[in-house]
DNA sequence: CTGAAAGCGCTTACAG
DNA sequence: CTGAAAGCGCTTACAG
């Protein structure tokens, strides 16, 4: 072997100038033709697509990442995965924008603003396309590596109407609000409020609340029962029993969340609580099972699958320099009256 | 400005080239001291990781993946998000993971071997540095991508003894005949299998059911209730209801996953089905809340968790290139006899 | 132990 | 509408 031969640190990778020598075009062509740039031979686009299925090629995202300083990927920043909640949105996600060959991909803070700090650092070395984070609840680093990055980004769950900031959900203090008042018109005339892990929405549903009795003059602060514990359906049977022993007077409870309405529905049962008769319940979400439980469960249903969806159009528009309509997507919510209630 | 002068594509992102200028060593040298190369002096890593930090420094992982051929990334297939099975595994190899450098990629399947294929084809393109799917399920083009890419490749939930085939999991047949052979033991005339989803797991479970009963020579085909569609509490309802229509000699249910089980129990509850008097109940994987249900369920717990931390350790291993003693690890499942049976 | 050169596989910017 | 050149920001392979 000569000398004077390029050093190759050989892949055996099928490139673009395998694709374009076989369709006998320069590589640039056959990279517009691939991306589907307009202004390329109808012919020439043709025959690049051919000899690019005959030799099986698929293009190096990290070469195409570093030579246009831009991703495929799209990061999607929730909470936690152990709530079908954020599930739901990851799915209605991926379902859009997979598709139209971005990857979502799953970034979990735990609740923790320097954890999702952390990940923000991590995913937006990728230069990603796009960016879904949830609420508007982080570090003011957090904020300014988002705003500084100038990848277009998406709030899910929570809305606002800051100029230039884009969000898609529901009024999470008008939820619980209609909820209270819903448990107000049956009668009840001791509702407590039970919640947990009490994050920003949590807290906001916790407001709504407070201002419906307020509103109605039955606020009172000690039927609050609050908890940061992370919310299950055992924590709400814990709190059940809690709030039986210590504010025995309760006729009606609305949890922030439904895996603490299970429980507790489990937990009135266990202690031969009637329900609705001697206590009203009622949760938040309508996560899976809800329907199911005996009675069945009262409670709000959100729109986490059209947020999924809402949130994905809205990026891409943004990822495309397409004008916003409306920066602020409400979708409301669903009050679920069944027979816990 | 000169005509002559080089042609830039500003980026403003800083480089190892400007931390290396700061430093006052080549960027090779940079490059080496950042990534904890041995064979660099002391003093040198010093001065490189301090201009890093006054510079704020990250890694391109792009260019990094170009020039090394080989990216951070950990792709994770796995079913499906809405089980939280899954859920656990995933929380665990990402905890193991990231603070090691590498980013768990969530992938969803669906139980779909044409959409786990698709995935496949676009997470190799970014040159994993490992790789974790779910059994021993996928189409031969699947599997000859992954042989193929040279990616260490780690299966979960499932155990093979083929050679080079690394897995870690359980026996799904035994944990299923252990369960059978409890219902047994407790005096159970007809027991039946009701099952969901029909994923290979789930088959193994039924296997495991039927290896039990024939052995006691008490095997009744149609005491098996098996839907192909999606797990979930309501379906377990739904099955519950027509078990006792149609077989209403059953004395106890051995429902394949918790979910379904759950259902079941409410569904017995709500047809006033004593359980475990009339009827006994049990399920699979111990999810949250079996614990909670009246009576609690009896079911098997599953190491999700074991599995996601062994799997990602089982992948460093080998992604370092190091020995594996094991290469098919059993964690094993543990019996829990509550009060529904 | 350190470094100058070349290359990874694409796309951008400039020409024509 | 098409292409030759250069560059994106790293690391590999070779020298010394």
């Amino acid at each position: 072997m000569s000398r004077s031969e390029p050093r190759r640190r050989s892949t055996g990778r099928t490139t673009l100038s395998d694709v374009a020598r076989l369709a006998e075009v320069s590589p640039i062509t056959a990279s517009r033709a691939l991306r589907g740039e307009r202004g390329v031979a109808a012919e020439l686009v043709e025959r690049v697509k051919l000899a690019a299925t005959q030799l099986g090629y698929v293009p190096d995202p990290a070469a195409r990442a570093l030579a246009s300083q831009r991703s495929a990927v799209v990061p999607v920043l929730v909470p936690l995965l152990s709530n079908a909640l954020f599930v739901d949105v990851l799915e209605a996600v991926h379902r859009t924008l997979f598709p139209l060959g971005y990857q979502a991909l799953i970034g979990v803070t735990h609740y923790d603003p320097q954890e999702e700090e952390q990940l923000l650092r991590t995913y937006l070395a990728h230069r990603p396309a796009g960016l879904l984070v949830t609420g508007f609840d982080r570090t003011e680093t957090a904020r300014q590596l988002i705003a500084g990055s100038g990848v277009p980004c998406v709030h899910l769950m929570e809305l606002t109407t800051a100029p230039g900031v884009h969000s898609v959900g529901f009024s999470q203090q008008q939820a619980a609000f209609t909820m209270t008042a819903h448990l107000l018109d049956r009668g009840y005339q001791r509702i407590a409020f039970v919640a947990a892990q009490l994050d920003p929405r949590t807290l906001q549903r916790a407001e709504g609340y407070r201002r419906c009795l307020r509103e109605a003059g039955r606020y009172d602060a000690r039927l609050e029962l609050l908890s940061p514990a992370p919310s299950s359906i055992r924590l709400g049977a814990e709190l059940l029993d809690e709030l039986l022993r210590t504010r025995p007077e309760v006729d009606a409870v609305f949890f922030c969340n439904d895996d603490l309405a299970q429980g507790g529905l489990l937990a009135a049962q266990r202690l031969q609580v009637a329900v609705p008769g001697r206590l009203a319940i009622a949760g938040f979400n309508d996560l899976a099972g809800s329907d199911q439980m005996v009675p069945p469960l009262t409670t709000v249903r959100t729109p986490r699958t059209a947020i999924g969806e809402a949130s994905a159009h809205m990026l891409l528009a943004l990822m495309r320099g397409e004008p916003v309509a409306q920066p602020s997507v409400d979708l409301g919510f669903e009050l679920m009256v069944r027979e816990s209630s």
